[in-house]
DNA sequence: CCTGGCACTCTTCGCACGCGAGTGCCAGAC
DNA sequence: GTCTGGCACTCGCGTGCGAAGAGTGCCAGG
């Protein structure tokens, strides 16, 4: 176990190396912090911390810089989340009430994110699965050929063609779309299925066919949660990354644009509050060299997205989970209002 | 003037600096290509076209590189389109027709511009103004709100909130919705307005405010050029940029945030085939040192949006713009099929 | 008008050197 | 036991110099 000072020279450490960006001796460690101590005893916690592994000398004969393992034990035991300032906070909520649409909110959350935090910003579009449905609509477009059109509570919608396998006149239309709403309007969308599954019993032997087509493109549209997407924004900011940069750079950029890798990414974290991912904890390569601060957000009290920033190891985490957590409960309002 | 041979001088030094990004000098040039003539020759020949401004020397005794000038005498005179080959014709016919719907038929350009050019992609979603309503929807979420669908013929989707003055009852709702599709189903965007000036007056007086308002904002969205969307990828690519990397690549990634800037610079190419942006011939000072390749492309003989790639000056441009090309007229094909 | 030769300019690279930051360890003080 | 000051050692990094190489400009001759 580290003594309580070891923890606090841990602590310096990252702070002095967040920084400054260069690796960080005892000496400058003594003279910025108020340690009480000599440099030769911070030597030896050093040693200490390096003998664990939170810890590294870059090369023999230089500072040492944090590793992965002691970022994670900065943000476990030894920094909080450091809490926005009130005029941040207000110019927060008013930058995101000036959102016209869901997109619109979503791009300036993106903005927003970027900014405070200089880094990469990723947001997450509310999730279909969690959120309830508003509407469904129903357009012939051609005798055997309907556009379903679906409306959640966050403001999506989403469309879709469905071919009918036999010619559906406009009186059954008007009547399917007035069951299913009455049904499904309001609900859950995981609720969904079991509401409509006898529908088709309800209609005449000649138009069950089509009915049973749409219902399934319907269900079809719910479950199709690969179909989610996000926003990133702030890219300009990895020229922030280091000295070290076309290596570390291009491997992030690439895992950047692969959605399906960030969405699973987003996905891991379960924690109900801010997670972190340092380093070698994120699964995709690319990342390696990265952290991820994570959150949930969403319209009530349950989360129904993520968002969240990619920046380097060497970041300010209090900070960075200070504006993630606040930016998530802003957009969280303003989706509830809407 | 510049004699024949002098071009041809010009034309090598671009496709040499173009293959090794190295300042290319006499020796190399004679080695290199069959001028016919000795490295002296070509040295007076360097010299000027230096005068004329379409060569210069990084340093005082290092090769000739091309300036934004000499690319473009290069582009206009010395090289044509490199039409793509048959297997990549069918490998990008074949890529573009696994699509399933809008977005995916544009996430796939992006992507498959990306790989064959190596360099950033960007391409424009349809744009509204210049294509024809498929539909228009008309949903009552409550006594007085509606929300208005309209549906494109290249299958997009824009939908609006709309606050009515005065409850509108259903009847009304389903004659407003009749009749607006009689009239502007099938029209172009910019015949709409005038379609349907005199619709109030068919509407009882309680009425008329509210369908007004249902117009003006129908109108709106027509004409709401700005939610024109686009779609980027490649951008690791940027990686490959050259050697002074942080200071060339930190104004491009702004650059290219900026969704608006970038769909200005679409907007500005005219002509109808591939446009060419040199250098600081792009009006944007972050692209500076990038060329903007991009053509226009559309579902029937018209083009509806344009797409294109940014990369450095010092770019392939011959296979470049018979890349985009071919993508072009492959993805108008697929658009025209849908 | 082209060519070969020649002198000149600069950049780049390798190498040796010295400086400074930082470390590890040890003996002594509290 | 724990902390401290001192000391020798290691390296990375910046500097200066010299040689090499590439490229140029110019000139006289074919």
């Amino acid at each position: 176990m580290l003594s309580e000072r070891r923890l606090q020279v841990l602590r310096a450490i990252v702070q002095d190396y967040v920084g400054t960006e260069e690796p960080v001796g005892s000496k400058a460690l003594t003279e910025r912090h108020k340690l009480g101590v000599s440099p030769a005893t911070v030597r030896n916690d050093m040693a200490a911390l390096e003998e664990e592994g939170y810890i590294a000398q870059p090369h023999t004969s230089a500072g040492r810089i944090p590793t992965d393992k002691g970022y994670r034990l900065f943000v476990d035991k030894l920094a909080g989340v450091k809490p926005m300032s009130p005029p941040e906070r207000r110019a927060i909520q008013n930058f995101l009430e000036g959102a016209v649409d869901l997109d619109d909110v979503v791009a300036r959350t993106v903005r927003l994110l970027a900014q405070l935090t200089r880094q990469v910003a990723v947001v997450q579009y509310p999730s279909l699965t969690r959120s309830t449905v508003r509407h469904v609509e129903l357009l012939s477009l051609a005798p055997a050929r309907l556009m379903l059109v679906l409306i959640t509570d966050t403001g999506r919608v989403e469309q879709r063609m469905v071919d009918c396998p036999a010619p559906f006149g406009e009186t059954s239309l008007a009547d399917l779309r007035a069951r299913l709403n009455s049904r499904v309007a309001g609900r859950r969308f995981t609720d969904v299925p079991s509401l409509v599954e006898d529908l088709p019993e309800a209609f005449e032997a000649e138009d069950r066919g089509t009915v049973s087509t749409v219902l399934s493109t319907l269900l079809e549209t719910l479950v199709e949660e690969n179909e989610e997407r996000l926003m990133i924004g702030g890219t300009a900011n990895l020229t922030r990354f280091g000295h070290d940069f076309p290596l570390t750079i291009r491997p992030v950029l690439e895992a950047l644009e692969e959605q399906v890798v960030l969405l699973k990414l987003l996905g891991e974290a379960k924690d109900p509050g801010v997670t972190v991912r340092i380093g070698h904890e994120n699964a995709h390569e690319g990342l390696n060299s990265t952290s991820v601060v994570s959150v949930g957000y969403g319209s009530g009290g349950e989360a129904v997205a993520k968002l969240g920033v990619v920046g380097p190891t060497r970041m300010d985490y209090p900070g960075t989970m200070g504006a993630v957590r606040a930016v998530a409960r802003y957009v969280g309002q303003i989706l509830a209002e809407s």
